[in-house]
DNA sequence: GGGCTGTTACTCGGATACAGCATGTCCGAGTGCTTAGGG
DNA sequence: CCCTAAGCACTCGGACATGCTGTATCCGAGTAACAGCCC
């Protein structure tokens, strides 16, 4: 799995934490503050854009800030921004080929065993994303580390 | 997702039709029965065996044959045989990079909430897989198409 | 002093290289069948 | 006719190329702030 959907919702949190004011953060300070390429976290913040999870504003002062609130935002939708729509596992109908091609008895629309049970296992990890919104994921981080908002907030006013 | 997952499901059901008489069925012929390139999918048939899905048996007349019943064979095995066993998300712990590196208040033990709430999408659908074993996947298969089974060998015995 | 304008510095955004892994291929080791020869 | 042994054809298994997606980087377009200048 793709690494930047660590980055995103650690990143989405951090905006949270940070943007009370509504003021945007930049790609260089979100970077600093996890010690990442700030490039290629750029690239991962313009997918949460095109996601429409965070909104940008070009300009000097410029940054990105949250699109909507996090109880708004679940842990499914960061995957899929940074990952794509698309399912992992892509039927590439193998049984058609070879010995299962002139099986012309309606088979066609009836969909393969085997990529429906991948289907299932797929739908219910997806079902099991969406029911968590990053508002849980900050509230049980807050829990295991309380002060953690404040102690960022300082070491953002610091540097 | 890699689609050796497809394959090596496809080929345990495929064992278990025409390995009725107990014969080993080889590499060519499997990957005649799908068109697939034999040395590649050789390559995964080894996972198989590594994985304790398949037993092989060198030498002429030699070939793979299923080492438990489907009923003993969960859509979960084959895919940790393929990809492997690591969970698909691996967390970096990039919240102690930059400004959480300091957070030396006993927050080594906690687990990052983020990788936690991941964790949890990713045991659901371990779980989902677990429970459909190949014998229901074959049932599904064979309730959408009647005959199948005898379809199959019939190709197999005229090639 | 107030307002306007040109400059400047800073930011996002997409186009551009690099790398590691999935994909695909090949040849050697090993085994069982076959067949020819001898008893 | 039966047994034995050598040859052979076929199979798995791991070592070796190749392509593509994820990773990482750079530079240009655009915007807001700021300073200087004019009224």
């Amino acid at each position: 799995m793709n690494e930047g959907v660590e980055w995103g919702a650690h990143i989405c949190l951090l905006l949270d934490w940070l943007g009370e004011d509504r003021q945007p953060v930049s790609t260089t300070r979100l970077a600093a503050h996890f010690e990442l390429p700030p490039p290629y976290l750029n690239k991962q913040l313009q997918s949460l854009v095109r996601a429409g999870i965070a909104t940008s504003t070009p300009g000097a002062r410029g940054g990105f800030r949250l699109a909507r609130p996090l109880e708004k935002i679940t842990m499914m939708d960061v995957v899929a921004a940074i990952e794509g729509p698309e399912p992992a596992f892509q039927c590439t109908e193998i049984r058609r080929r070879g010995a299962g091609r002139d099986s012309a008895d309606g088979a066609s629309d009836v969909p393969c065993a085997v990529s429906s049970a991948m289907r299932r296992g797929e739908l219910a990890w997806r079902r099991a994303l969406a029911e968590q919104t990053l508002a849980d994921v900050k509230a049980e981080a807050e829990a295991n580390a309380p002060g953690l908002g404040t102690k960022l907030r300082a070491w953002h006013d610091r540097n």
